[in-house]
RNA sequence: GGCCCCUUCGUCUAGUCAGGCCUAGGACACCAGGUUUUCAUCCUGGCGACAGGGGUUCAAAUCCCCUAGGGGUCACCA
């Protein structure tokens, strides 16, 4: 394309205003699967040029989810690299000496416009139906040098007449009447250079390659591209992504949904499945794989067979896709992965569970193909940890318990047929298979004795197999919440 | 409003570049069955789209034009 001899890399330059985006991950996450697929550099650039809003603790949660996701970079702030510093405040210097180099030589000019005028000139532009474009505003060098002494002034960049064209990896070609690009700003009155001009200086001298932004940058691309051609470099190749879409079809923000990676993180999706996700927002493996692994990305994306158009974001398909991650689950895995969120809903201490670890691991096999999110397990297990008088009934298990007028003796009865098992801690498929013919011994549907008993045992309407439960509670604690529902089933 | 980008089931998408293999495939959701002690899982089936209109062609979801709709952007934010 624009450089074929050029080495591969890419960058991904997030603003630390806020923690790290839903989008801006996919947009790092592509970025990432290219330059891997290529055996490029992949390079963290922080663009703290706006100091009102960035701060080192954003600075910290993106670093912090980028690693929680597994997009590694091999160049950034804490790394270091060849081309550092990483961070854009720390890159001022570089930037002041081109601004003087483009006003001697005419490719920027001093405007004197007071914030004030600017604002009235757009109002005029909005209502009127004019271009809305700041151009030409320039003095002559001799009265704009001697007005710099007194009066503030920005650096503009001069937009030279013509169309700028480039090629768009995932769009083609795309091309801007340069009479519709503003004279825009390079360099704000305090001096300090503002985003366009310090995108171009940094991907120039960190020798990036390919760019790939959200769309929402596509009219930024012009400027910059123009600002290339006056400084006579060759521009990256350039690809921008479709926007990831709200329920109301504008830009995924936080009033639409959840945009933040980390909150996801809390609420326990595998980060797997964020990856996954997060790659079926604009491209697909092929026409019917769904899950697949980073590696599969690695080997197969191409910018060119991204969508064009932007995708809205399904909190259904999401969740299902964690579901289905959580469910091929190692179990050691998956019990290591959910402890935190049940020592934090209170059910036990880390200690606890650990000393438990294979009990631990068999409550969490119980729950493997119900729950979604590792969040979703403790209060799926809580009944295990209850005290056995104190179970909670739902109201549907207990509605069911209460269906059959027999259920007082049947549990009666079970629990005295039960006692030589308990006692003898016969296993669950024993235990399974002699109450099955109980049941059959005794006249019962199974659901006369089945409910009941789940409400006992459980409290639930429904969840795992009961003999397994049984297992996990112990002969005591089976004992005493069946004599307990006696009297609470009355 | 100007400019730019986009448009296949409700949603994510395959197919579009190299027109026929598309009576448009898969997935989520939904609906109906089946399995199961219940829930969940799992299995089977169903519903459901080429934005509209003109061309070009033997043939168009695919190429061209127009219209409509949606989005992005118009900062001394990034």
């Amino acid at each position: 394309m624009t450089s074929s001899n050029r080495k591969v890399r890419l960058r991904f330059a997030p603003s630390p205003t806020g923690s790290l985006h839903i989008g801006g991950a996919r947009t790092a996450l592509f970025n990432w699967a290219y330059a891997r697929r290529h055996g490029g550099r992949f390079i963290l650039r922080i663009e703290d040029t706006d100091r009102e809003r960035s701060t080192p603790e954003h600075e910290a949660a993106v670093l912090e989810g980028m690693r929680w996701l597994g997009i590694d970079w091999d160049e950034g702030p804490d790394v270091g690299g060849d081309f550092g510093p990483y961070r854009q405040t720390e890159r001022f210097d570089s930037y002041a000496e081109l601004a003087e180099r483009m006003v001697a030589d005419g490719t920027a000019y001093r405007a004197f416009d007071s914030t004030e005028e600017i604002q009235a000139m757009r109002e005029t532009w909005m209502h009127s139906g004019q271009k809305p474009v700041y151009q030409g505003r320039d003095l002559d060098p001799e009265e704009s040098a001697r007005r710099a002494e007194s009066d503030p002034f920005v650096l503009r960049f001069r937009v030279p007449e013509g169309t700028t064209r480039f090629t768009d990896m995932i769009r083609g070609e795309v091309s801007f009447d340069n009479g519709e690009v503003d004279d825009w700003v390079m360099v704000r009155s305090d001096g300090t250079p503002t985003y366009n001009f310090v995108v171009v200086c940094d991907d120039t001298s960190m020798e990036i390659s390919h760019v790939m932004r959200g769309e929402e940058h596509l009219t930024n691309t012009p400027k910059q591209v123009l600002l290339y051609e006056a400084l006579g470099l060759e521009p990256p190749s350039f690809g921008h992504f479709p926007l990831i879409l709200g329920k109301d079809k504008k830009k995924l923000s936080k009033r639409t949904g959840d945009t933040a990676v980390q909150s996801y993180r809390e609420k326990g999706y595998p980060p797997e499945a964020v990856l996954n996700f997060l790659c079926l927002q604009g491209w697909a493996l092929d026409d019917k794989t769904e899950i697949f692994s980073v590696q599969d990305l690695i080997g197969h994306f191409d910018p060119a067979d991204v969508s064009k158009g932007g995708s809205i974001f399904d909190p259904e398909k999401f969740l299902w896709l964690a579901g289905e991650y959580v469910r091929a689950s190692e179990v050691g895995d998956l019990a290591e992965r959910c402890l935190p969120y049940v020592v934090a809903a209170g059910l036990a201490t880390e200690a606890d569970l650990r000393e438990r670890r294979d009990w631990f691991e068999r409550a969490v096999a119980t729950e493997q193909e119900r729950i979604r999110l590792y969040a979703d397990l403790p209060a799926r297990i809580a009944y295990l940890f209850a005290r056995d008088g104190e179970v909670v009934y739902d109201p549907q298990a207990e509605k069911n318990a209460r269906k059959h007028a027999d259920r007082l003796d049947t549990l009666k009865d079970y629990l005295a047929w039960l006692e030589p098992h308990l006692q003898a801690g016969s296993p669950a498929e024993e235990v399974r298979a002699r109450t099955r013919d109980w049941v059959g011994e005794r006249g019962l549907k199974f659901p006369q004795l089945f409910q009941p008993l789940r409400c006992a045992l459980t409290g639930a309407a429904g969840g795992p197999d009961l003999f397994d439960v049984m297992e996990l509670l112990g002969p005591q604690a089976v004992r005493k919440r069946l004599q307990a529902a006696a009297e609470r089933l009355a």
